[in-house]
DNA sequence: ATTGTGGCCTGCCCGC
DNA sequence: TGCGGGCAGGCCACAA
């Protein structure tokens, strides 16, 4: 999906409807509406004004008057579109057209506004009240005492722990993989083997890339990536990077500095 | 309990 | 130009 950033996006893009009152909901994929389908929804979500848009990791809260929340979530290839336009027309590894069969679900409003969800690859999905409880800290502020504990006395690869949602969320492969770079991390370390500076770097390498690339342009617009992309040498030190799979994710690494 | 694997879906790009 | 294979930013169920 997109990951943190993106969604982080799309929130400030859906900040837009907050005010306005639902008087439509269309959702022509009955897959991507998960615990229940469209006659479940359409009472719980017509006739409520949306009165906050929330942001936990990579899911999208929109919260209704009545307390209701309804959780968008954008796998790895879908889109926001609010009132016809997107924040973000380019995701990698998605399609840059908008085809309107790829419209999974959308919200009408009494303004004539709307908001729709476009997911070529379906694997993403809208739930109503999701279990928020069931994801860790938001790594965008994610403490060094949340971080530590995140990490525990787990012997998994440390990429792994970062990727595991209900840790810390937010992070997904490309972020994982910058993160751990800037804190000059092996990917494949134990996650329980980090000193305490290490942990340290760590936990300010989360706090000073997700801002910057933010900034940049997204989640695939790390040092890292752009250097994989060009000719797979550590832009650092010139050293041929390392491509693994680490957690069952395509792995990009520097064997050198990053230990 | 923790950790790893496979599967879900579909579009796109590359090489033949 | 057409086609098959491999790849993909996520997440969940399942098994060891």
């Amino acid at each position: 999906m997109p990951e943190l950033l993106e969604v982080e996006t799309y929130r400030r893009q859906a900040s837009a409807v907050v005010g306005r009152r639902i008087v439509a909901v269309e959702a022509p994929d009955a897959w991507y509406v998960k615990r229940g389908d469209r006659s479940v929804l359409e009472p719980a979500l017509v006739g409520q004004r949306v009165s906050g848009i929330d942001r936990v990791g990579k899911l999208l809260l929109l919260d209704l008057e009545d307390g209701t929340r309804l959780g968008l979530r954008f796998g790895m290839t879908g889109r926001l579109l609010v009132d016809g336009s997107a924040s973000i027309d380019r995701l990698q590894y998605s399609s840059t057209r908008t085809d309107p069969a790829w419209i999974r679900f959308s919200l009408f409003f009494d303004d004539g506004g709307d908001l729709r969800m476009l997911d070529p690859r379906r694997l993403g999905g809208v739930e109503l009240d999701p279990d928020v409880a069931r994801l860790g800290p938001d790594a965008l502020t994610i403490t060094a005492s949340e971080l530590a504990a995140a990490l525990g006395r787990s012997r998994a690869p440390l990429k792994a722990r970062l990727l595991d949602q209900s840790r810390i969320a937010g992070i997904g492969n490309l972020l994982a993989d910058e993160i751990l770079f800037a804190a000059a991390l092996d990917p494949a370390r134990p996650a329980s083997s980090l000193t305490p500076s290490e942990l340290g770097a760590l936990h300010q390498s989360i706090l000073t890339t997700l801002p910057t690339m933010m900034s940049t342009g997204g989640s695939h617009t790390g040092p890292l990536r752009t250097a994989a992309a060009l000719g797979a040498l550590c832009p650092l030190d010139g050293t041929p990077l390392l491509r693994r799979q680490i957690a069952g994710r395509t792995t990009w690494s520097c064997p050198l500095h990053q230990r």
